[in-house]
Formats: structure tokens, sequence, C-alpha cells
DNA sequence: AACAACTGCGATCAATGTTCGCTATATCGT
DNA sequence: ACGATATAGCGAACATTGATCGCAGTTGTT
């Protein structure tokens, strides 16, 4: 029924380097570190296969040897990234000191590489995902849980990380374009203030200089995440 | 310097209808509910200028005359979107309740509207992102906290509305996709937990039936939401 | 030695976002 | 009332992008 060649496989599961033939020119980790640098220098909408074939040399439809879609570049850029992860400061101690460790990689890593917010999880994880939930779990090996409830507890603890990176980087972002949009932002804050038809917004911004209202508060990833792991995890 | 004609404007502060010029045969809200339609029922990726132009029964360019952008459709399908919040049962009662209420409205939405996730935020925030805004700081009344400490708290709240959401989402959809990739991840994984590397890893999935792993806890955002609430808000 | 499977790649296609220029039309200033 | 002006609708077209096809050269297997 469904034409299957080798189709359904992902690009974890597919040697790199089959038998037969010549031997490629390029690898994988080369293409994956040449999509880092372009996203990293310009954002993800620059990793086009023309711009990533053009910076090895060679053309747009030789990247296809190596990957069958841009999405599964965006996987081998994504988890290559995430081989950046050292798991300094993880392997012993409490529970909670040692996901705290993992965070603060792990949040200097979004930091680091924004576009890695943009690449939607793959259904099959890459061997670097997997490292993670295993030093994840390295880090529970003590803890009264079920598997099941690590394995869940951990994509809850992942997801947290993600969303203040990902909240961190939106107060940045608005910190620059706030150049930009922040006259046109305060005449329409403020003429919505004074239409009287949201008097608890106009109660806010009246305490707050409306240019304090978007500035980052850095701490706010060591609260958040403290808080995050107290209720994570049962009392030891 | 910069060129500058209407430039600079977001769609929220142009009126919708400069006053000369025939009478336009549509409206922002005719276009972004037919962009919310195509949405609906088939993602954003289908949310294209033709296929709009096309469901309103006109060419790709004439859409250019309600907006500049796709971003723009995209910005006006969200906020649109959002106005179908009602905020009931969010009028009165504990700060907490009341925040509660409103979470469950916006993860029932986030659900109907899955593509709500990959729109980003824009730097102006429309007229219904306001009013969602305002009634969190109508919940937030009472509460001993500064306006800024408050619009911080909204923003984390929604936050973890949107991240239980996606997480959900994604739970969903690993579910659906569990009959295509199934065999294959479980052989990988196991795989990986034979080839004695992942230790921790081997242990969490040998208590775990593995076609429970990826199975939805429904009650998962009611538990998380009452302990975030819990944090955010001080003691009363 | 012969075959099979693969690599590199130029040419090319379909789809998409966006712009341009033209005509028709509604509103404003006088 | 009336002409000037700014806008709406829209067909045609352009640039960019992801992806495919087929051919020639290369490596490994039998």
């Amino acid at each position: 029924m469904t034409e299957n060649k080798s189709a359904g496989r992902s690009i974890w599961t597919r040697p790199e380097r089959p038998g037969r033939g010549p031997i490629p020119e390029h690898s994988r980790t080369e293409i994956a570190s040449t999509g880092i640098a372009l996203a990293d220098a310009a954002g993800l909408g620059t990793v086009t296969m023309r711009n990533v074939a053009a910076a090895i040399g060679t053309g747009p439809s030789s990247l296809y040897r190596y990957v069958t879609n841009r999405a599964e570049l965006l996987e081998l850029m994504a988890d290559q990234a995430r081989g950046e992860l050292t798991y300094d400061g993880a392997d012993s101690g409490e529970p909670a000191d040692r996901l705290l460790a993992i965070a603060r990689e792990g949040h200097a890593l979004y930091l680091r590489h924004p576009w890695l917010l943009d690449i939607p999880a793959a259904p099959i994880p890459g061997p670097n995902a997997i490292g993670f939930i295993e030093h994840c779990l390295a880090a529970l090996s003590g803890v009264d849980m079920s598997g099941r409830a690590k394995l869940e507890t951990i994509g809850l603890f992942s997801g947290a990380v993600r969303l203040t990176a990902q909240t961190e980087i939106e107060q940045r972002q608005a910190g620059q374009d706030a150049a930009h949009w922040q006259s046109e932002l305060t005449a329409y804050l403020s003429q919505i203030a004074a239409a009287g038809q949201h008097p608890h917004l106009a109660a806010a911004l009246a305490g707050t200089p409306s240019a304090d209202a978007a500035r980052p508060q850095d701490d706010l990833f060591e609260r958040a995440m403290a808080r995050i792991l107290a209720d994570l995890l049962p009392p030891h």
C-alpha cells in the first residue's frame, strides 16, 4: 500500500554512509555546523538549502544526499547544538541542585542559539537529546518516583527551561525594538488608557514608567527555576 | 533618512479604512476569520496569501490592500482568536481562582487553535491581547503587588498556560504519530538501552511499558497550574 | 570483470510572498 | 457641483525557496 523504499526512517536510524558508492565529500556534522553558524549569525531564516550548500561549496541539490528535508537539516542542527552541553556540576549532590545545574546550562544554550526555540521537536530524538534525558535521569537517580513519573517530570522541567529562556529572549528583543516602536507603543497604550475601557491597565501603567515596563529582570530565571524544582520534586 | 510614508505603523494603529477611495469589499475580520478557518482545518501552512484570497473570492494581490504582510495576517488571526475568550467565572472570587478560570479558557483556546502556538508575539499587542491583560489585572486587583510586578506575573502566567498547552498538544501528536513511528522508535530506544551507555534511561524504560510512555496525562494542566499560581501569588 | 549502489550536480519545476501598473471609485477641498 | 486626490481591485510578473530528475563518475561487492 504505502510506497516504502526506505521511507519512514528517521535520520537517526539511517546510517550516515551506506555500503557502496563514492566517499562523500562532506559530513553531517559539517553540514550541521554550517547551518548553526548561519543561524547564529543571521537567524533561522537564512538557513536555506542554497545558503548552506553555497557555504560548503556545492550546489543545492547535493545537500539532499545527506538530508531528505530541510526539516532534517534543522534536526541535525538542533541535536548538534545540544551536544554543547557538558553537564558540569550535575554529577553529584542533591537532585534539585543537579537539575539546577543542567537548567543553567540549558538556559545559556538557548541564549547562545535562540533559533533552537523555533525548531519543532522531532518524533525521534537525536543522540544528544537522549544524552540530555540520561543526565536528567542520573540527577534523579535517588528520588522515589516511577520511571514514567521521572520522564514526565523531565518533560516539564525542560519545558520550564525553554519557557524561561523564551521569555528572556522576547524581553531582550522587545528592548531592542523599543527604539523603533516605543513612541508608537506608548502613544497607543496611553490612548487605550485614556479611553477608560481598561481601568486596571491604566492603573498598572500609571505606576510604571513606560520605559521600564519591558526591562528584563535578569534573575527571573534563578527565582523561577528554584521554585519550579521545589514543586516538581517530592520532599526529601 | 528612513523612508517614511506611513511606515513603522502597526496594523493596530493604522485605521482600517482611510478617508478616500472606494468602499472595500472585504474587512479585516472577514480575512481573519477565513485564515482561522483554514488554519483550523489544515494547519498554519495552508494559510497562504493565495489560499486566503481564493477563499474570499479575489486575487492574491488584493489582500495587500488590507495587510502589508503575511505576518500581519497572522497577527490579525491571532488577535481575533483571542477574542473568543469570554472570561466567564473570572469576575469575582479569590485571585488564584480567577486566574485559574482564565487559564482554563486559555488552555481550551490553544487546544482549539493549536496554530496559535506558532505565531510569534508581535511588538504591539492587539486589542484582544490587551483585553486579556486587563482581565488578568482585574483578577489581581486586590493583591499587594506593584503594577510592574503584576505585569511580570501575568507574563509568566500566560507563558505557563502556553507551555502546558504546548506540552499537551505535543503529547497528542506524539500519540497520533505513534502508529507510524512506534516500531522504529522502540527499536531505536531498545538498541540504545542495550548498548549500555545509558543505564538510567534503560532502567526508566524497563519500568514503563513503551506504549504508555507517551500517553497524555489529562489532569497535568490542573495540577501544574494550581501549583504555579500558588507560587506566583503572595500568600493572602 | 561485471554489476549494483551510491555521490555530485546542472537543469528544472511548483509554490509562495510580494511588487507594479492600470483602471475605477469614493471622499475632500473649494 | 466639480475636479483633485488618495485609495480599492486586480492581472501580470518577479525573486526566492524547497524539492525532483536524470546523467556521469566512483566505490564496493560478487
